[in-house]
RNA sequence: GCGCCCUUAGCUCAAUUGGUUAGAGCAACUGACUCUUAAUCAGUAGGUUCUCGGUUCGAUUCCGAGAGGGCGCACCA
């Protein structure tokens, strides 16, 4: 091991030896503070040269040595704040400790405040403790404030460590962590608004003996003990609806939906989904719950400093428009009446492949997509989707040929995708039967008969609104944020 | 899965047509400096050029295979 260490790691074990022959404890237990470094900043009151004495804590993250003083900037979760040493407070010992430490090294100080010739608030040191000694250099790079501005030099630029090693990306990116922390207030903002409509937050099995709710590939795993197979949910909703049948009017939950498929910018693994449900409620009702979420949560993180400047201004009622004469509109004729072969070369037009494979329904999606989808800028609610690429959602009242079923769409993405949904065990039993043929005839991504789920509707179960947010994709959205790595902690990579 | 691009010091980046000992800033080390702030000044040290193989008198550079990553397309939320 030690024969790996670079010579800057070897002299960081130097000076923690130093230290430790010193007496100094390198690892400590606690420290009190009284401020954090902002707090302390805007403590020193505008015009006063002086002030009372502070203690805060955090790590080193600038050092300006000058012979018998220096300077240096600590930062914690708040900010930073310039530190002024001076050896005669210091004492000589003490100030002759300073040299053995490093950038990066947490620290705890204490001592008065007071204003630079320049006019920056300092705590001229009179207590420093070294809380942990840094080991590594930190990739940290150097800041300067230009007009204002902070512009960095240097510093970690390269995607793949800044995600792999995520503590050293957030530990010198500020804006990093201030972006987990809009995710945190998004979340936090949502549930508020659930919770203030009297719906009850609930947690589902992770672990599920059958996955079903959507269309996608399970990981699969094995219980020992009781010997079987096991998967991990691809979705939440067969078990929410059981609750709502239990008697649970409102129920929702956040949580990680799991997909064997492929990893992108727009897809990790696992990721966080929100569902929730409405008892008695259809789908024009769920639109309405979702507007309001919606500027709840956009409001939520246009508050984070740094980050709400790129919220989009989110206004309701959003438009609505419809499936069918929105898609007939973009190709000139009917859609619902197009004969499969004409269907086939409109999108093959689109440059789309593999269109002599694709069925009816694929081909309505492709078609949509391509047309309509990707050119939505604006939040804009889809309604009244096909039955045919709809099997989760009740027939429109008055046409059965479509579905009442929503998404929301912006920038060209899906946000929210929501249904009055199915409670007919009759047809979901076919439904599922269909789904069993598929399975058999090879499609991987097909579930089975979840018989659990078919007694549960035999009981009875109420109509109701159903709504899911994929939260990773909706904080992108808010936050204008390309690549969903950049908006989950530790995204999922290969090892290293 | 397919296509294009990238990988050089702890970090950020150079390196001419394939040519001597692979350079610079920051970080590190030694020294100077009691209001600096990308501190400054003088000096020192730091490299499996992603890996393996090939071509060549000679490879960071050209070729092949592999690994990891980025972007685009396809699929999905």
């Amino acid at each position: 091991m030690t024969e790996d260490l670079n010579f800057v790691q070897k002299a960081r074990r130097e000076k923690l030896d130093a230290l430790v022959a010193a007496g100094v404890a390198p690892f400590a237990y606690s420290y009190d503070r009284t401020h954090q470094a902002a707090d302390a900043v805007a403590s020193l009151p505008e015009g006063a040269d002086e002030g009372g004495t502070v203690r805060v804590a955090g790590r080193l993250v600038a050092w300006r040595g000058h012979g018998k003083t220096a300077f240096a900037h600590l930062a914690d979760a708040s900010g930073r704040i310039q530190l002024y040493f001076r050896r005669d407070e210091l004492g000589e010992d003490i100030f002759a400790q300073l040299a053995l430490y490093d950038i990066g090294d947490v620290v705890g100080v204490a001592g008065p405040l007071m204003r630079t010739r320049t006019g920056e608030v300092t705590i001229r040191v009179s207590e420093v403790v070294l809380l942990a000694k840094s080991l590594r250099p930190l990739p940290y790079g150097k800041e300067e404030v230009v007009d204002g501005v902070t512009v960095r030099h240097s510093g970690f630029a390269d995607s793949e460590q800044r995600y792999r090693q995520r503590y050293a990306d957030l530990a010198v990116h500020p804006e990093v962590r201030a972006l987990f922390v809009a995710r945190s207030r998004l979340i936090t903002a949502i549930r508020g608004f659930l919770d203030g409509r009297g719906f009850l937050e609930v947690e589902t099995p992770v672990l599920q003996p059958q996955y079903g709710g959507a269309t996608a590939r399970p990981f699969a795993t094995h219980h020992n003990a009781l010997d079987m197979p096991l998967f991990l949910r691809i979705a939440d909703e067969l078990y929410l609806k059981r609750l709502i049948v239990g008697g649970f009017d409102r129920v929702y939950e956040i949580g990680h939906d799991f997909r064997n498929e492929g990893i992108d910018r727009t897809h990790n693994p696992e990721f966080t989904m929100l569902e929730f449900y409405q008892a008695y409620a259809d789908y024009t009702d769920m639109m309405t719950v979702v507007e309001a979420l919606l500027v709840h949560a956009a409001d939520a993180v246009r508050a984070v400093s740094g980050i709400g400047e790129k919220v989009p201004v989110l206004r309701p009622p959003f438009p609505r428009i419809e499936w069918a004469p929105a898609l007939s509109a973009a190709i000139g004729q009917d859609v619902m009446a197009i004969e499969d072969e004409a269907l086939r070369r409109l999108v093959s037009a689109q440059g789309i492949d593999k269109v002599n494979t694709m069925s009816r329904p694929k081909l309505l999606d492709e078609l949509f997509g391509a047309l309509v989808e990707s050119r939505i800028v604006e939040p804009t609610f889809v309604v009244d989707y096909p039955v045919e690429l709809s099997p989760l959602a009740k027939p429109k009242r008055g046409n059965t040929a479509l579905t009442e079923r929503f998404e929301l769409f912006a920038r060209g993405r899906e946000l929210v995708n929501a249904f009055s949904e199915l409670n007919d065990p009759i047809d979901q039993r076919q439904r599922f039967e269909a789904q069993a043929r598929l399975r058999a005839a090879g499609d991987d991504e097909a579930s089975g008969v979840d018989e659990d789920y078919l007694r549960a509707m035999e009981y009875g179960m109420p109509p109701m609104g159903g709504v899911g947010i994929g939260i990773d994709r909706l904080f992108m959205y808010l936050t204008d944020t390309a690549n969903i790595r950049d908006a989950i902690l530790f995204p999922t990579l290969r090892p290293e």
